[in-house]
DNA sequence: CCGCGGAGTGTTTTT
DNA sequence: CACTCCGCGG
């Protein structure tokens, strides 16, 4: 057994090998919770447990891939941990014990855009779509519903706070929910909330629940200040029998509220564990004291904290983090491209430098800049490529051939015809749905249509892709191929950047070609889909070393880099200029500065741009108003402060 | 009934 | 600016 007590502090080592019982680490920025976490595996693994009875969970992939990899590091024993991301865990549940719930073994995830169409076919059925010219879109419908099941609030109590013009449709909205509930049973859909309220309700199930946790005897939950009353629940479930349950988290980190995270599940754990353990960790081993003093002054600011100032155990103080003023994004841009340029000349890596920003697009410039001077960096978060419509359009195909029953990917699939639109793709999948087999839709549903009209010819060729795709001696790769090349036509015809588009799909051939089964892809495909980001300008810069990240501050939690620049710090970015009438939303834009500035260990570069354009119109942009505070300004080192000029027009915001 | 083009709207973060 | 929705022409 190796000496614990060498690599962590008192605080740390209690919370490792307090291993039975309930545990709640309250963990500041950089007090080492991961570090925790991977030494209590260690620590289990070592006393003789068996690693397949660890579980950690986390709420996104991020923090989860960080978490296990490390945990497994030490041991080779330790590969056998359980771990992943809360759904995640849910689908691999579910796939066991679906049947238990009335589903069949192979339900299909839909992502957001397939729940919006569900939701709305649904609305349509209702009529309600027809009747009323006002109802809401499908994408708010999504929103209202999701809200409700991830937060337990009712329809009508969240169309009063968040859209009370709606109001006279709550009761429409509260009948859609339940629609769009039956409607998913009775295809085999679950969205991403379906997984983890099924999971709860399996759960709910003392016999399932005890089969489930007397396999995991030890559980771990990261950043538990991001989950939300659901995964609460689950938790608690998860370890009602031996309460061998350690939770961390910190609540002034807390960044996921937008869909219902809640710190109130940290203040409740121990009210449901009443004998839980509260161990707190204080200490920060990341950051300089100067890094540091900037994010207690932020602390200080906020509205509801518990959290107690960060203290550096770093001998040396640092360089006083810079506050910079730019012209408009492209200074910011180029100063900040330039300067990573010398950081990496003067021997620093480029895996070692972050830039963070609260939305994708604002890193476009920048992307342009790093290209310019050949320097690789890869984009986290945003707008993924899976999300694209190229993207999901080949995906419609696998789709269709993996789950005939599957209305909604057909829809898609027939759509990208020319001459089909929704009447005649809906008489179409009429005929589809009565056919169980593709092979059978293929013979029978399929040759009806292919005749006589001016979408026969694109029917006719849909028809034979699919027939030889769903020969079952090929290869994942063989059918994407297949339907690649009865995409292409469509590409070309469909999207003017066609060209930029195709290299996606170059992408996902790679990533597919790693799959054996449809159906693990698939699934992998929406639950740990990769995380590349499509927002790159030029996807072909040759990889000399490890490339530099940049990250939007909510994937760029539980992660650190030796220099940080956190860009684009203006009143309507962070804050971002929807949150700013509601002071809920300001507080957790304002944890969402304080995430950024402690991801930096060494150094920390704040900046914003005076001049910039939204919707077309031209604007000035004033400095975030977290940035704008006496206490916060004192701890920077303000660098080239530009006046703003007398003439320029506040347009958005103002006082 | 499809698809194009113009008008209008709203622009985020993740599973 | 980019995406969605609506109305009209084919």
């Amino acid at each position: 057994m190796i000496d614990l007590k060498k690599y962590l502090n008192p605080s740390q080592y209690e919370a490792v090998t307090q291993t039975e019982g309930p545990v709640l680490v309250i963990a500041g920025a950089g007090s080492g919770k991961t570090r925790v976490i991977e030494y209590r595996v260690l620590y289990l693994v070592e006393s003789g447990v068996d690693p397949k009875s660890i579980l950690l969970l986390s709420f996104t992939r991020k923090a989860a891939r960080e978490m296990v990899s490390r945990a497994e590091r030490h041991d080779p024993r330790s590969k056998y941990i359980e771990g992943g991301t809360f759904h995640s865990f849910a689908y691999k549940a579910l796939k066991k014990y679906a049947k238990n719930l009335g589903f069949t073994h192979s339900f299909s995830i839909l992502d957001e855009g397939e729940a919006e169409e569900a939701i709305n076919r649904c609305a349509v059925k209702l009529g309600f779509i027809d009747r009323e010219k006002r109802f809401p879109r499908k994408d708010t419908l999504r929103n209202i519903i999701s809200v409700s099941v991830n937060k337990h609030a009712r329809i009508n109590d969240i169309i009063k706070r968040e859209y009370p013009h709606f109001l006279e449709y709550a009761d429409d909205i509260e009948t859609l929910r339940k629609k769009y509930t039956e409607y998913k049973i009775n295809k085999n859909y679950m969205d991403y909330d379906d997984l983890l309220v099924y999971l709860k309700s399996l759960l709910e199930d003392p016999e399932i629940r005890d089969r489930i946790s007397g396999r995991y005897k030890y559980i771990m939950v990261d950043e538990y200040q991001d989950t939300n009353a659901l995964q609460g629940e689950v938790t608690y479930l998860l370890g009602e029998s031996h309460k061998n349950v350690m939770v961390v988290g910190d609540d002034a980190q807390g960044i996921y509220g937008f869909r219902g995270a809640t710190h109130e599940n940290i203040m409740a754990f121990p009210r449901r564990f009443p004998h839980c353990k509260i161990i707190k960790l204080e200490e920060n081993y990341r950051s300089t004291q100067t890094i540091l003093d900037v994010a207690n002054a932020v602390l200080l600011n906020m509205k509801n904290k518990y959290s107690k100032c960060l203290e550096s155990m770093r001998k040396d103080i640092g360089e006083k983090p810079k506050l910079l003023f730019f012209k408009d994004a492209y200074e910011e841009a180029e100063w900040i491209a330039a300067k990573i340029k010398e950081f990496n000349d003067e021997g620093v890596a480029l895996r070692d430098l972050g830039v963070l920003f609260r939305s994708a697009y604002i890193s476009i410039p920048l992307q342009a800049e790093l290209s310019k001077r050949n320097i690789p960096y890869q984009v986290v978060g945003g707008l993924r490529f899976y999300e694209t419509a190229h993207v999901k359009d080949v995906m419609a195909h696998l789709k269709v051939i993996l789950n005939p029953k599957d209305e909604i990917a057909w829809t898609r699939v027939l759509t990208l015809i020319r001459g089909i639109g929704a009447v005649i793709s809906e008489k179409i999948l009429q005929d589809i749905i009565s056919h169980s087999s593709i092979s059978d839709i293929v013979e029978k549903a399929l040759p009806k249509h292919a005749a006589g009209h001016k979408y026969s010819l694109g029917l006719a060729r849909l028809n034979k892709a699919l027939e030889s795709a769903s020969d079952g001696k090929l290869t994942i790769s063989d059918k994407y191929e297949i339907f690649l090349d009865y995409y292409s036509p469509i590409i070309r015809d469909k999207f003017d950047d066609w060209h930029l588009r195709v290299n996606d799909l170059d992408t996902l051939k790679q990533i597919i070609a790693r799959y054996e089964a449809l159906e693990e892809f698939l699934a992998d495909f929406a639950i740990e889909s990769p995380e590349k980001g499509v927002w790159r300008v030029n996807p072909s810069v040759a990889p000399i070393e490890p490339p530099i990240t940049l990250s939007t501050i909510h994937s760029a939690k539980g992660l650190e880099w030796n220099v940080v620049f956190l860009m684009g710090l203006t009143d309507g970015v962070l804050p971002v200029s929807f949150a700013l009438d509601d002071e809920d939303e300001i507080e957790e834009e304002r944890r969402l500065f304080y995430v950024g500035i402690t991801r930096a260990k060494d150094r920390l570069y704040l900046s914003m741009h005076h001049e910039g354009t939204r919707g077309g119109l031209y604007r000035f942009n004033k400095v975030s108003q977290f940035v704008d505070m006496s206490n916060v300004m004192a701890m920077l080192d303000i660098d080239n402060v530009s006046e703003p000029e007398e003439e320029e027009i506040d347009v958005f915001y103002d006082e």
